[in-house]
DNA sequence: GCAATATTTGACCAACTGGTCAAAGCCACG
DNA sequence: CGTGGCTTTGACCAGTTGGTCAAATATTGC
């Protein structure tokens, strides 16, 4: 994997994957066009193709990158941390992502609801690898009676559903709730939430 | 809306039906075509347009009939049943209807991440009112003290967002769970967390 | 300022898409 | 058993799609 960037091709590069971000989360794969990519890039056709030799390459491309984000925070979790503070610290986190990268989330949303055909080597890898991890410090805590005894592999994909729910399912969110800005007190009811299942 | 069935005629409408609901709940609506859900309803494609006028009518046909099963679980919340129990109901139902029905989750996950450009409409009218309705009981339940404080709208999105998960990211979930089912777990998760958070 | 290189473009193509249509086949009923 | 309507189909069409290519244009290093 080369580096090179001449200037120009480094925009360019750039500005096809943003582009390519807001077209593939909203539309999924076969539901985008490299035509509209190129018209949000800014650059016809023939010229995208210049810079990614296939619609294929630009959206693996941004999954790639998508999946490494992914995978970061819950790597953070730490053994020797205080366990309730530091799911929730996990938690959170996963939330902000949500409110401030929806489109990453739904492009995620997107490849998995459609059976991940393009990340099922990673979702039964590296992911489920880092979640079994996980889960063992999970049940060190608690079987130091330092959590409460909850399902570890659902506690996870409950913290994953209640955040990426925002991102996911915005527009619904948006459309019900009577505020503006659902994130502060989605925060604040994740944390009841949460505490109220987590604690011994 | 003419019941006119003339046997060949209503089964083949349901067979489209069911393909298009296979088809669709996988790929969107831009992402599938014609000739798929013929082919999976064991139609040649002017046959399949025989019975339905274009590609839109199958998928709003489906979204109709799917939005309708959609809001009936929440309109079985009743104010005069044990509060905590009513919502422990709602919930579980909206988990089996994620074991039984997730192709209709998937449909509908895929019409909302893309922005619902065709269900926008019931999702501010009825969608919301429904939801309004079904809050202002949970805020009398609360004003009773028969209910912990929790923000009610987050609190229906966590249970719609804790049930759907296991329908939409089915393939995620099945990846990382050593368990092959995880139906089971899932409700005993779900029971401890709402139970928790409701708790007066 | 010029040659070599990088970038951009218009024209084009084959495959696929949603949809049409007239003709053919099939079925129920008298 | 035949006829009128229901059902099915092959051939077809125009628009879209992913992708190619040679030629034109800009950039860069010397």
């Amino acid at each position: 994997m080369a580096k090179s960037g001449t200037r120009i091709q480094k925009k360019n590069q750039a500005a096809i994957l943003k582009a390519g971000l807001d077209v593939f989360s909203q539309f999924g794969f076969r539901g985008s066009t490299i035509d509209q990519v190129a018209a949000k890039a800014g650059l016809s056709k023939p010229n995208l193709l210049y810079y990614f030799p296939s619609k294929e390459a630009i959206y693996t491309a941004l999954l790639a990158q998508l999946l490494e984000d992914w995978l970061e925070p819950l790597k953070a979790l730490d053994q020797d941390g205080d366990p309730i503070e530091e799911l929730m610290a996990y938690a959170k986190l996963k939330l902000r992502m949500s409110r401030d990268y929806p489109r990453e989330s739904r492009l995620f949303a997107n490849e998995i609801i459609q059976g991940a055909p393009r990340i099922s080597d990673v979702i039964t890898g590296d992911l489920k690898s880092l979640v079994d991890e996980k889960v063992q410090i999970i049940q060190a805590w608690q079987a130091d009676g330092k959590l409460a005894d909850v399902h570890p592999y659902h506690l996870i994909f409950s913290i994953w559903s209640l955040t990426q729910h925002y991102a996911d399912f915005d527009v619904q969110v948006r459309a019900i709730l009577p505020e503006n800005d659902p994130f502060p007190e989605a925060e604040k009811h994740l944390e009841r939430m949460l505490r109220a299942t987590l604690a011994v």
